[in-house]
DNA sequence: ACTGAAAGACACAGACT
DNA sequence: AGTCTGTGTCTTTCAGT
C-alpha cells in the first residue's frame, strides 16, 4: 500500500456516505495504517467493499492524505506561533500574490482566509523563539502588500483530533 | 501494520534524529501508508533500519500517530470556527476543569494554551452555523469559570500540510 | 548498525452469488 | 451490493557480517 491519495477537485462537493463509510472513515482517522483486514473484522464485511469504499473515499477528496503526526516538542520545533496577517489591498492579484508566498514558506504549516479584522491565519513552527523572529522579519514581512501582523504564541497543547465525523 | 502508536509520556523530551530519520520522517508526514520497502528504496538502507527507526520513533513519542485527514467541506462539516476563550478564574483547578469538558466535545478538533488576552484557543468544526451555534450556547458556555468567547469564521483553506521537519 | 533471506500476512484483482 | 479464492508483494523476524 504505497500510493499517494489524489484529489480529485471538484472544489467543496458534498460526498454521501453511509454509516459503514463513516465507520471506516473514524477508524482510517485515529490509525491510518489499519489494516484492511482489521477493518473487515469490526465493521463485518469482507476485504473487497472495504477496499472499494476506501478507493472511492480516496478518489472523491474525502480522504485528503494520509498523513504520520509528528510531536513538534520533541523534533526541534519546540515553538508553535498562531499568526494573524492583514493585507493592505484586498483586490484578487493582492491576494492571490500573499498566498503563492505563503505556500513557499515551510515555517507555515497551515493558512486559513478568515472572517474579522485580519484576512489570514497561519499556523507556524520553528526551532525556537530566534528562528522565528527570523521568519517573522526577514520572510513574512517581506511579502508585498503586507499589512499588519499579529502573533500568539502557543504555551501548551491541550488536544489534537483527527476524528472529527 | 495495525498498532497504534503509543506515547511515552516523558513530556517534551527531545529525541535526536539523523538526517536518516529526517527523511523516513518526511515521507511518512507525506503519506503514512508507504511501503517500508519504498522507503528503503529513496533512503537507500535495506528494511530492516528503516522498520527499526521508525519503531523507535513511534516509542519515543516523535511520531504522536497516524491519521487519515478528511476534508470537512466534503462531509458534511463544512463549517470551521476558530474560537477564543478567556476564563474568569486563573487557579489550577479552574484550568482543568475547563480542560476536562473541552476534551469531551467532539466538536472541538484542537485546542492551544496561548498567550496574549485570551486563554484558549480551540479549532471547531460542525455541519453549518445552526450546529455551531447549538455548539457554542449549549455546550460551550455552559463550562464553568467561562469569561469571554470570540468566534473567527474560517473562509477559505489555503495550506494544510504536515511536513514540518 | 547494517545486509540478506525466509515465513507468514496482507493487498488487490477475478470469478461468482 | 457483497463473499470467496488465489497470486504476487509486503512486513517482520532472525542469522550473519
Amino acid at each position: 500500500m504505497a500510493k499517494q491519495v489524489k484529489k480529485e477537485d471538484s472544489a467543496g462537493t458534498q460526498v454521501m456516505l453511509d454509516d459503514k463509510d463513516l465507520s471506516i472513515l473514524r477508524l482510517l482517522q485515529q490509525n491510518a495504517r489499519i489494516t484492511v483486514k482489521e477493518i473487515s473484522d469490526k465493521v463485518h464485511l469482507s476485504t473487497t467493499p472495504i477496499h472499494e469504499r476506501i478507493r472511492r473515499m480516496e478518489e472523491t477528496g474525502v480522504i485528503r492524505q494520509y498523513a504520520a503526526l509528528v510531536d513538534h516538542a520533541r523534533v526541534k520545533k519546540g515553538l508553535t506561533v498562531i499568526c494573524y496577517v492583514s493585507l493592505k489591498q484586498h483586490n484578487r492579484n493582492a491576494g492571490a500574490r500573499f498566498i503563492k508566498s505563503i505556500l513557499d514558506m515551510p515555517e507555515v504549516i497551515e493558512c486559513y482566509n478568515i472572517s474579522g479584522e485580519f484576512d489570514f491565519m497561519l499556523k507556524v513552527v520553528a526551532e525556537n523563539m530566534d528562528a522565528y523572529y527570523d521568519f517573522h522579519v526577514n520572510k513574512l514581512s517581506q511579502a508585498e502588500n503586507l499589512g499588519h501582523v499579529q502573533s500568539i504564541f502557543v504555551m501548551g497543547v491541550i488536544k489534537q483530533v483527527q476524528v472529527s465525523i
